[in-house]
DNA sequence: ACAGCTCCTG
DNA sequence: CAGGAGCTGT
């Protein structure tokens, strides 16, 4: 029961030094949120259950119209990324659809967008055949533009809107290439890690976001041609996968849409054949960057860390204010606005037959196909839906007749090439939210227990947010909270059983229980080192508890707020890897 | 009116 | 983890 020199101070000193320099309560922040988003929707409001139907139903008619396109037309102005843009402001659905039974993110089921080539046959074999050729064609067709758009990236980099304005680019160019979760040992992120140190927040993140395709100074030309290989071989292996699947399959699969269409997330995924995941890794390697580059030895924090929270910060506390540069720039084209690597990265993957959900893996694909989920929809050609399902301007139009998209100015350079030539970039985005996703989520808490709306839609550049996508997020992170919290107090109320009376003895480490707990439930099958501001704001929270509970304070209905509040100021930078669209696929290959 | 949060429930 | 109720702040 000696309290060992732990803590300097376990009262919310750390927070409210921080406060100073810091954010505005969650009050506050909600405000801007709210505005953020409310700004947002209006132009585009998209929010009624009918709005999925179509936007799925678009995208997938632009989807093959642009490839189509892309074939005939020269690689002009394009434009696939906006098409989504201007259809969205097409729809002006007005419904306020509050329930959200009817749009269910993670399970809208029969319409989910996906490759064009994951799409089954369902009907006139022949004619898929066909067109799956004719697909194949046309990918190896894009393959060429898509390098095309590479070679001139690095010099047009800069022009493009996002252009750098921030000095600190190189220094964080490095800290994301060492380790931007292991804090310690990094004199990159000193400055940067500084918690409460009057040393700049977070403001280099948006600029370095466009970085990262820059990440491989020694050759880009290198890059480009390992690009060109492995892209050539995946997307052939791919096609060749889905082409031999649709040409050997017996008729009787017309009734079985192979799971492709349902892109359930429970279903897991399993579109993908396994010559398009092996590819895929290939491809991983090469497109992603080093991940856990140092296991850090961290069984113990020690109380070194836990002792100089602010002398020596692990975690820089990030500053609510997120800035207005998280917010697309085009905010009816927030596609084009995108970091160039995140468009790479998401074609590639894209190529390489990730699924509409984001999540290739999981069960094999005869998993899926032999459950038999022959509903009316997916028996369809994937293009062709009932009209009762298309408003009247969309229902029986193929493809072909589908008007040219205005061009909007893009000028984002190459990434307006890609955005145009590549009509895959269109198919990534998605509205659902994946498994990958909310495992992404989860591991953004080690560093953000209360991210903002515009953070979120910052670190999914995957996702098509809208406001049931934006809604169930944030209800993720609320049951993290809950959770987290939850334990918190668990463990709180156990030590003062135990006869702690100190809070100081109480610090979350790495061989805690709690922070198994918590470990498994964020970080199940420990894909990630938890970062050690984590263990510090677990650390603090506990205390916190600890301390409400000891004071008695817990017979007050709302004890628990001045804690929220005092944790919800020590949100940490997240580290850019998780900004990665393919970030979680990462995760799955274990 | 709405976004976001907590709390409770299944 | 999702739904929903209820609360709060804007």
């Amino acid at each position: 029961m000696d309290p060992p020199p732990v803590l300097p101070s376990p009262q919310s000193h750390l927070a409210e030094t921080c406060m100073e320099r810091e954010r505005s309560p969650p009050t506050a922040e909600l405000s801007r949120d709210s505005s953020v988003l409310s700004g947002q929707l209006p132009s585009s409001s998209l929010t009624d259950a009918d709005w999925f139907g179509d936007e799925h139903i678009q995208a997938k008619r632009a989807r093959v119209e642009t490839i189509v396109r892309g074939m005939c037309l020269s690689p002009g102005p394009l434009v696939s990324g906006s098409s989504r843009a201007r259809e969205s402001s097409c729809y002006p659905e007005k419904a306020r659809e509050r329930k959200r039974k009817q749009s269910l993110p993670m399970h809208q089921g029969p319409l989910k967008s996906g490759p064009a080539w994951d799409r089954g046959p369902k009907k006139g074999g022949a004619r898929v055949k066909e067109q799956l050729h004719l697909l194949k064609q046309q990918l190896r067709h894009l393959q060429e533009h898509v390098l095309q758009a590479t070679e001139p990236r690095a010099p047009v980099q800069g022009p493009g809107g996002t252009q750098q304005r921030s000095p600190l680019r190189p220094k964080q160019r490095n800290s994301f290439l060492s380790s931007p979760w292991s804090t310690e040992s990094n004199p990159h992120q000193s400055s940067n890690k500084d918690i409460c140190g009057a040393v700049e927040p977070r403001t280099a993140e948006v600029p370095q976001q466009s970085e990262e395709p820059m990440l491989h100074p020694s050759g880009p030309r290198a890059l480009v041609e390992t690009l060109r290989k492995e892209l050539n071989r995946a997307v052939s292996q791919a096609v060749d996968a889905v082409l031999q699947q649709v040409l050997l399959d017996p008729p009787s699969h017309l009734t079985q849409p192979e799971g492709s269409c349902q892109g359930l997330a429970a279903e897991g995924g399993s579109q993908l054949s396994p010559p398009g995941r092996s590819a895929y890794k290939d491809l991983l390697a090469l497109a992603t960057l080093p991940r856990r580059v140092q296991p850090q030895a961290g069984v113990l924090l020690g109380k070194s860390s836990l002792a100089t929270p602010l002398d020596s910060p692990k975690c820089p506390v990030s500053p609510r204010a997120v800035p207005k540069s998280y917010q697309s720039p085009l905010p009816n084209c927030p596609l084009t606005a995108e970091p160039s690597h995140i468009w790479e990265n998401q074609i590639l993957s894209q190529l390489l037959g990730r699924g509409p959900d984001g999540h290739w893996s999981g069960s094999p694909p005869q998993a899926s196909s032999s459950q038999s989920q022959t509903s009316p929809e997916s028996a369809q050609q994937p293009w062709v839906l009932s009209q009762q399902q298309l408003p009247p301007s969309f229902a029986p139009v193929h493809l072909e007749s589908r008007p040219l998209l205005p061009a909007v100015k893009m000028e984002q350079g190459m990434l307006q090439g890609m955005a145009d030539m590549v009509p895959f970039s269109s198919i990534h985005i998605q509205e659902g939210l994946s498994p990958g996703h909310l495992k992404k989520a989860k591991l953004m808490f080690f560093f953000t227990r209360y991210p903002s709306s515009s953070l979120l839609k910052a670190y999914f550049p995957d996702v098509q947010f809208n406001r049931c996508i934006t809604s169930q997020m944030i209800k993720w992170f609320s049951n993290f909270r809950e959770f987290y919290y939850i334990q918190m107090e668990k463990y709180a109320r156990q030590a003062i059983s135990d006869g702690v009376t100190n809070p100081k003895m109480l610090t979350v480490l790495r061989d805690s229980e709690i922070f198994r707990v918590l470990n498994t439930h964020y970080n199940k099958g420990n894909d990630f080192e938890v970062p050690d501001c984590f263990l510090e704001i677990a650390t603090l929270t506990l205390q916190e508890f600890f301390r409400a509970v000891s004071a008695g304070k817990d017979s007050d209905p709302s004890w628990k707020k001045p804690i929220y509040k005092i944790i919800s100021k020590l949100d940490s930078d997240i580290p850019e890897i998780l900004k990665s669209s393919n970030y979680p696929q990462e995760l799955f290959r274990s």
